[in-house]
DNA sequence: GATGCATTGTACCGATCAGTACAAAAGACG
DNA sequence: CGTCTTTTGTACTGATCGGTACAATGCATC
């Protein structure tokens, strides 16, 4: 699976061949097609839903559970631990970007979307407003998204270092 | 071009078939091996070395050029609209994220090069320091991007004009 | 060891892929 | 009109696509 998430990263869906897949899992179409009769759009949905409990247990539960500044320091860690500091693209945002969006919009939209809202649930605990703390949370996960792009464009990794924790510090003044 | 253009945001690289473009242009195979001899990767670049054009006509050219306040502000507002607030995603950016990044790296980190750095160097004009410049530059760059994604993930228009509003008033009160 | 189910490798399918060949057509220029 | 180049439609290629069929395995449990 971990393999399976790499590969969809790297090449993205459409590129993403079942032959590669094959090859750099060594698990042939048989087994494939026996854990996943769906195919293709199966495996990548699998993935996506195991992205999205990762995000769950180590980044979102955190947000709306800890302590806001406990768990959004836990954040900015974890993010820069889990995108390997730029070097890993996150497959939820790369989806969004192309055709492959209609296909799992659901999935896309709910990782998006309980991202902002937990993290801005924890900053209305940190005494921001309403407005403010959703403002704030969607410029702080735009941030990494758009973090990631430019790093990954400009082969840069200290680009994604030192957006992360610019905004890091900046929220932080915020509350 | 532009159609063509508009085929490769949509679907992406690896997703853009040849059929889809003689659908949707309406110009049979013939006539497109014959302007493209490369096939499909000249078209990509040649879709990108416009999109790379236009940004060095419209806002790379009067960052450098025009007085800082004015050509930010004008950058803001080319940038809401050629991205049809978030209705249209970055080519650019789409293509640094998956495995199409290897075959147009040097012109996908041009673009963002001189985008940070005409950006930077109308900050210093404004009052900044290099360093603050620069960083404030990436944080902008990587915020429309970030907004690109984000607001698409959402399917949420506003979320793209609030951030590009924000980032506005935020980079317009740094000098 | 026999039975039954889970797993796997391999051969195969039609569809579609990017790309080519080439003759017909359309324009340009005299 | 005649000639020459540019442009285009169409038929085709071999390769590869995602997916299926199915027999051969492995591997428990009795």
């Amino acid at each position: 699976m971990p393999l399976l998430a790499e590969i969809f990263r790297e090449l993205g869906y459409e590129g993403t061949t079942l032959s590669q897949i094959t090859e750099r899992t060594g698990i042939g179409k048989g087994s494939l097609y026996h854990f996943f009769p769906g195919g293709k759009e199966e495996m990548a949905a699998a993935v996506l839903e195991e992205v999205d409990r990762w995000f769950e247990d180590f980044i979102y539960e955190p947000l709306r559970r800890d302590e806001p500044a406990v768990a959004i320091a836990a954040m900015w860690r974890g993010v820069d631990d889990y995108f390997r500091s730029g070097g890993r693209i996150c497959l939820v945002g790369a989806f969004a970007l192309d055709g492959t969006r209609e296909r799992f919009s659901e999935a896309i939209n709910g990782y998006f979307r309980r991202w902002v809202e937990a993290l801005a649930g924890a900053l209305v605990r940190g005494g921001l407003k309403q407005d403010a703390a959703r403002a704030e949370a969607e410029a702080a996960v735009l941030g990494i998204q758009g973090a990631l792009v430019l790093s990954r464009a400009l082969d840069d990794h200290d680009v994604f270092r030192r957006a992360i924790t610019g905004m890091q510090t900046r929220l932080k003044a915020t509350f």
